[in-house]
DNA sequence: ATGAAAGCGCTAACAT
DNA sequence: ATGTTAGCGCTTTCAT
């Protein structure tokens, strides 16, 4: 026998109560309220009755019982390694309003950049029988994804990359969003180059650096220094290694910050020491923010297209969920920008070879 | 053993599948999966077994199937009107992992500033037999919260405020903010001050621009004058309000933003137009940003404590779900702080009143 | 056109 | 200490 665990609580009402007050069977109520009427030849005044007693008592499905006995959720999970990022916060909102367009509702976590974490959030929503899921991995261990349950998954890699083939994959060019911005310091004349690199491994990260010594290479330029610091995307790690590079670089005259915390640690450091973009230093970063063209020094910036990663991620997410497309997993690379400011200095020959900053 | 248990269908592993492995029977299992071995008196050996089947098949319990029997779903919902903002990430944030912690998961949803689909979020959730939630209402009609579902249930607003005595109430002190950023101007000097205001009728904003009025009487000056314009939180509110106070008042002197997007606006205006912080006017502004202290003018503006807001919200939630508490419901205001930085004039007698910008 | 009943995967009361 | 079984709320065959 079993316990009733609501017993105290006013109970919802159930499709049964429906189908009393209509006087009709579970099943016929069922059926029109699933809207199956039709198929089924329900009698227009069963319908109504049921329509309107359902209406009524406000009933609403049990999506736990739909669920076990139809075997789908209609849920899908999302999980990020930093949902207060406005970066994912972005994607997430465009992943929430895909999912209630479908009728999906979207289970949110937060990995907290731990890959433990990532790890065990995954077999949790997996038990919540999750259809599909969208996540942007951390760390550089991806065999959590590689998992059975994962293989025949609609699973959507957002931002960062791991390798494997069993998911679609929706990123910017970070590549070359490093190189663009490489040549745009190394255009203007710039030969000491510092990079504030986020998180070492992860995908993002060495994606842009290969980026900037792609550029670097490029440019055939053989008096080109490049130092490379920090190890993580916060401030912190920004302003760290911004001091780093000014010991080790005496002839430094560029920035590369690789993602916004660490422009943010960077400008900490300049303030503290007095120094000013572009006349002392130049900065330039990744990723753009309202604020960003109205600070002191409007920095140059490459510009993600988030609103668009977000759509792009849904939609492969959805059409592979409700089988329009085949299972052809796709890889997308969508197009960044360079935003030119007022962060580079343009350098003259001698400029060059001169700079002396501390 | 040479077969393969999943060689044709890769169906997930039941319980019975686990029980089976193991040799016991379904209860058995169930009880030892549900850490309910010692209860129950499970012997040691039978215990081993299951769990180390469990752990071979990669066993995890259908939550769907758990969420019927039980009458529990382990489930809570968050509603925010946006997303993407990052204070409703930060929030979002905090409760994702004050649900983790506790074995909860957590259902996600954007109202888009649409009182109706806010409406039928609420519905849909409730469907899902969510135990909880956390909204930030929009809009001013507050029916769809005063739902007879949601009578007794764990509901927890948290930012705006709707006008019902069953929810846990979390949000700042916006009242205050707008006083102290009066009475911040005030006391600089100024008497010609625009407000650029959010949603009308929204309680934040209403909050806010009570607090500023209040500063107005204390003060006892006769000679203040205020105008406020916007009608939204966002940037082309805030940027078309700013050109209709410009235009309306010739002697202002000082702008309040009641959020960040407006101020965004007002920067653009005043980027356009020339205009230059503090010297021309005088720009003070809700909520922070990191970068805001190295604008052009760095803005004084008032901090809310979000984290806090979320810690509190998340709190209160699960302290009623917990069961750790009493049925009372609490309203929490957190305090807010005002960050002066360089954006405000000082003004002397004559200028008071002799400020002309356009 | 409608109803009865089986069963989705799990837990717990009721046997042993 | 373990097994048997009813039933959570729903959909859907199968029967009428």
């Amino acid at each position: 026998m079993a316990t009733d665990p609501n017993s105290a609580h006013s109970q919802l009402p159930k499709l049964k109560d429906v189908a009393a007050a209509a006087g009709v069977s579970l099943s016929v109520a069922s059926r029109v309220l699933s809207g199956k009427a039709d198929a089924y030849r329900i009698s227009e005044l069963a319908s109504r009755r049921v329509r309107k007693e359902a209406e009524r008592l406000g009933f609403q499905p049990d999506r736990s019982a739909k669920a076990l006995r139809l075997g789908k959720s209609n849920l899908i999970g999302v999980i990020f390694p930093d949902v207060a990022n406005s970066f994912f916060a972005a994607i997430a909102q465009q992943v929430a309003h895909a999912a209630e367009r479908v009728g999906y509702d979207v289970l949110l976590a937060d990995s907290g950049n731990s890959t433990n974490r990532e790890s065990s959030l995954i077999t949790q929503l997996l038990s919540r029988q999750i259809e599909g899921l969208v996540v942007c991995p951390v760390g550089k261990s991806f065999d959590h994804l590689k998992d059975r349950s994962l293989q025949k998954f609609p699973l959507v890699l957002v931002d960062r990359i791991a390798e494997i083939n069993h998911a679609h994959i929706v990123t910017s060019d970070h590549r070359l969003g490093g190189t663009m911005l490489a040549e745009h310091l190394i255009e203007a004349g710039h030969r000491r180059i510092g990079v504030l690199q986020g998180l070492p491994g992860t995908w993002t990260n060495e994606k842009r650096l290969d980026g900037i010594r792609a550029a670097l290479r490029k440019s055939k330029l053989k008096d080109i220094e490049l130092a490379v610091r920090g190890d993580d995307f916060t401030k912190e790690s920004g302003s760290k290694a911004c001091r780093q590079l000014l010991q080790a670089m005496p002839k430094l005259s560029a920035i590369i910050a690789l993602g916004n915390p660490q422009a943010l640690g960077c400008l900490e450091v300049f303030q503290e020491k007095g120094l000013s973009i572009p006349r002392d230093l130049s900065l330039v970063s990744f990723d753009d923010h309202p604020f960003v063209s109205h600070l002191a020094s409007p920095l140059t910036v490459i510009q993600q297209d988030v609103e668009l990663l977000g759509r792009e991620a849904s939609r492969l997410l959805f059409s592979e969920l409700l089988g329009e497309s085949a299972a052809k997993k796709s890889q997308e690379i969508v197009p960044v920008k360079l935003e030119v400011r007022k962060s580079v200095m343009v350098l003259s020959k001698v400029q060059q070879h001169e700079r002396v900053v501390s």
